[in-house]
DNA sequence: AACTATTTATAAGA
DNA sequence: TTCTTATAAATAGTT
């Protein structure tokens, strides 16, 4: 989407990557908690921004740290059968 | 995007939200790694399925766990200060 | 932060 | 889940 189509390489400046992060970041976000909503999923998403600020979203029907238990308890066997890693 | 504007409203049935979730999952894991590659910082996604199937995205820059304890490390305080909760 | 031309994501249907 | 196509939405370049 845009003017024209980008190539998907590390911007090189910081101030390029500070710039585009604060437009993807808005858009990821959306999209994130879109999806929530529509199919009634859990979802956690952290994003730290290229000065080091992190921010996050997660659902509020399970924890941040249920969630990461939830995947940590599966073996690397379940994991593989399991999981789209 | 689509032919028509949709509601953004839990989806009544298990088929339509699995549905949509197949969808909008590519999307979202998509747009995640476009952020990640473009302005090189941190992300971790992890989302759950209507049908109970996680999927993780994350850089490899810093491990999962080494981002939630940067974030978990913030006093409440800071996290009013530094993040966008 | 705001403006738009353009690219991209996706709703509906198959 | 995957493909197709019409259309809605995100965003690149610029101011």
């Amino acid at each position: 989407m845009g003017r024209k189509k980008i190539k998907l390489n590390r911007l090189e400046s910081l101030k390029e990557r500070s710039s585009k992060y604060s437009k993807r970041k808005k858009g990821l976000f959306k999209k994130a908690e879109e999806v929530a909503m529509l199919c009634d999923c859990e979802i956690i998403l952290i994003v730290v921004s290229p000065t080091d600020k992190p921010t996050i979203f997660h659902t509020r029907s399970k924890s941040f740290s249920k969630i990461y238990e939830r995947y940590c308890m599966l073996s690397l066997q379940e994991r593989e059968e399991r999981c789209d890693l």
